[in-house]
This record gives C-alpha cells, sequence and structure tokens, in this order.
DNA sequence: TCTGCATGGCGGCCAATCGTGCCGACGGCG
DNA sequence: CGCCGTCGGCACGATTGGCCGCCATGCAGA
C-alpha cells in the first residue's frame, strides 16, 4: 500500500486529488497539509510513501517543501510529486533540481496523477508531457547546428580547437597531432580570426559554450 | 479519434498493444507493420497521428525508423513513440535526438501506453519514470558539490576562477575586481597549485567541467 | 591546360602576455 | 603568537599571438 501525503492550500484539490488516489487499490492517503510548513511537519512525522505537493501555498511554498524533504543534503530523502497549475520553466527546474521525483500539472489527467505516485514510489520519476517536450528540446536540441561559425573553421583547425579546449599548449598539441610548433601555431591564429577571439582560452570557452569540446 | 499505427517485429506485441489501444474511444489502430522498412513506408502513405515503434526491429531498427519519420531533416515529421524492452541509454538519447515525442518501456502498463499515445498526438512527450529519473539525473546531476577541489579555493579566487572561464586577460581581470595585476597573478598561481593546474586554460576547462563558469 | 583559391604544413621574428619564484605587508582568527 | 588569506612588487624565462614569408596538394572555373 503506497501511504500518501497530499499538500494544497486549497481544499477543494485536496480532496479531489484524494478521491482519484482513494479509487485505487495500491494507494492510501494518510494526511492532508494546507499549507508549506505544515506540510514540512505533516511529512517528517508520518513519512509518507510519496508526498503531493503544489507549488502555490502559504508560508513555504512547493519548492521550498521539496527542497525540504528531497533535497540533496536531506539524510534519507522523502519523494515529492510537485503539482501545479502553471508550467513555468522556474517551477519545473526548481522542483527538479530541489530533488522532486515528479513534476505534474494539474491538467494532466488522473491517469498520470495515480502513474505519477506508483512511479515515484518505485523512485522512478514522471514528469508530465507538456512539460516532457521543453526540457528535451534542452537536452536534446544541443545538436544545433555549427552555430554558422563552426562551418568556417575546417576540419583541422576543429581539432585544434577541441586540444586547445582540453588545456593542451601549442607544443602538445603538435605531438598530439604530428605537427611541427609553428604549424599549430598559425593554426591557432587563424581560428582566432576567423572566431573573432583574442586568445586561446576564449578559444576553450567558445568550444565549451559551443558544445565542440 | 487519434489514429495510431503499430510496429513490431512480434505479432503478440502487436496484439496486445492494439487491444489496449483499441479499448479507447477516442484511439484507433489503422495499420500494423512487422519491420522498420515497412513501417516506414506505411507511415508515410497512412500518415497516422502517432507511430508506435519498437526499438528492436528486422531491415530498419526504431532509431532508423524515428529518424525517417521524425528526424530533424523531415519535412514534416510524424509524432513517434518509441517502445522497448530495453532501456539502455543509447536506445533513449538515440531515439529522443532522433525525435521520438515518447519513451516507454513495455513494462510501463496500459495506463501509460494510452496517455503516451494520447500526449504524443498533442505534440508533447511521455517518457517512462525509470528513463525520466536517469535523464533528470544528467539534467540537474550538476548540482554536484564543489568536488573537493573548489573548497580548497578563497572566494576571492573563486572569482578570479570564473573571470579566467570567461576569457579574460590578467590585466582586464585586475580592472574587473579592482586589483593590481601582479595580485591577480599571484591569484592565479595559487589557484594552478591547488587544482594542480598548469596554465589558465586548464583553469578555465576546469571551470567549465566543473560548473563553476 | 592554366589559374586561381583554399587547405595544410613549415619557418622566423618580435612583442605581449603568462607562469613562476621570491620578496614584503597587513588584518583576522585560532 | 603564528597561520592564512589578501594584496602588492620585481625579475626571469616560457609561452603565446601577430605578422611576415615559403611550399605542396587538390579542386573548381576560365
Amino acid at each position: 500500500m503506497i501511504r500518501v501525503l497530499i499538500a494544497d492550500d486549497q481544499a477543494m484539490i485536496r480532496s479531489g486529488l484524494r478521491l482519484i488516489l482513494e479509487d485505487e487499490p495500491d494507494i492510501t492517503v494518510i494526511a492532508e497539509a494546507a499549507d508549506g510548513v505544515e506540510a514540512i511537519e505533516q511529512a517528517r512525522r508520518l513519512r509518507p510513501d510519496v508526498c503531493l505537493v503544489d507549488i502555490r501555498m502559504p508560508r513555504a511554498d512547493g519548492l521550498e517543501v521539496t527542497r525540504a524533504l528531497a533535497g540533496p543534503a536531506v539524510p534519507d530523502p522523502l519523494r515529492v510529486v510537485v503539482v501545479t497549475t502553471f508550467d513555468l520553466d522556474e517551477y519545473v527546474y526548481g522542483a527538479l533540481r530541489g530533488g522532486a521525483t515528479g513534476f505534474l500539472l494539474k491538467d494532466a489527467g488522473p491517469a498520470l496523477l495515480v502513474e505519477a505516485v506508483r512511479a515515484a514510489h518505485h523512485g522512478d520519476a514522471l514528469v508530465s508531457p507538456s512539460v516532457t517536450v521543453r526540457l528535451l528540446r534542452h537536452l536534446t536540441a544541443p545538436p544545433r547546428e555549427p552555430d554558422e561559425s563552426v562551418r568556417a573553421l575546417s576540419d583541422r583547425e576543429v581539432e585544434v580547437v577541441r586540444e586547445i579546449a582540453r588545456g593542451r599548449t601549442n607544443l602538445e598539441i603538435g605531438a598530439e597531432l604530428f605537427i611541427s610548433l609553428s604549424t599549430v601555431k598559425s593554426h591557432v591564429s587563424t581560428i582566432q580570426t576567423k572566431l573573432t577571439l583574442r586568445n586561446r582560452t576564449e578559444i576553450a570557452v567558445w568550444a565549451w559554450a559551443n558544445r565542440v569540446v
């Protein structure tokens, strides 16, 4: 049986969530909290398997509650699923960085709510599809095309950039690529003019900022 | 009505998926494919709202199918939900980079399957909770604690590191922090000895690699 | 075919910057 | 009191960056 704590300042929402969850044979709601501080106290006392936490709450908002119950510094963290009406990016990242094991929008539908609770109980994380799609863009968009400027570089120059971005000196790069010191230097020079960078550190920074690494 | 194409080489799985989906009033399965090439052809011809694609298939695997139907180069991409038994990282990243609008493990349960199809139809993405939890680790793990070595640095030294990581020269750093060139240089030296790095580029690399930036 | 042009490799020269060592000074803290 | 961090100075050599050349290759267009 999965023991759930519900934290939301609106009684209507609380009973709605409770109705949905109590309908499932493997889930039981053991407590409700109407604000953040209460949520933290109840959770610490009862240690539910899963905490369903709204973002907007008095006294302590959902992000604070999440950090208090599941943050990186907490000795043995609880499973927290954050629920909200607003899918603002700050909320999402705040919640997930704060240790949340799930992020649900209130328009997600009962099935996802139930699945999110079950997943959280397993230690897995269910994130609302509309939020996930944005997270994925951040995660996979990096295949951004060469940024226009990488195209300006020849293959060999890109190799040199990569070496610089690993902290190699010109001499080491020469040894690595089997070319002489002077060749390396001329490559570095052309790289600098092509990218309008002033020194090798800027090249390294550029490489890291543009995922060339 | 959401029109779905099912692609899986095992007939048993196909009919299982079909049974689950046909149970929903808003979903209909319009075609099945037993291998990757067939899946691509059918999808291009019928243009279903959502394609449910297994990873392991003959002739063309699920990743190739995904890229062919939803890849970045495809003019108007279809919605593809990748289904697999194995949650290998290569599969996950391959699928999501390939343009998948969902990633499901076969042990996910019917509810998630249905929700994944609905989400995909909306243009959203549902990812299996057990996979999501790993993705989030990659996304939010960066809160790795100071790596032991940052602690070794004084506040002032960290400032200098940050400036170096932006490509600034010592003189510029001095102007930025209102200290003299020689002070900057002594800071840089101590930073190098503390972190056992050999030059400023390595400091910049270290900063980026350790999210100090 | 000859002629550009880009790429890659090599060298020298010189000035600026960087890296290092070694020095002294001050203030806060155990 | 000594230690440590912060700040500053000076000198030296190493490294880098800018600016010249030179040569070979390969590819596209006149």
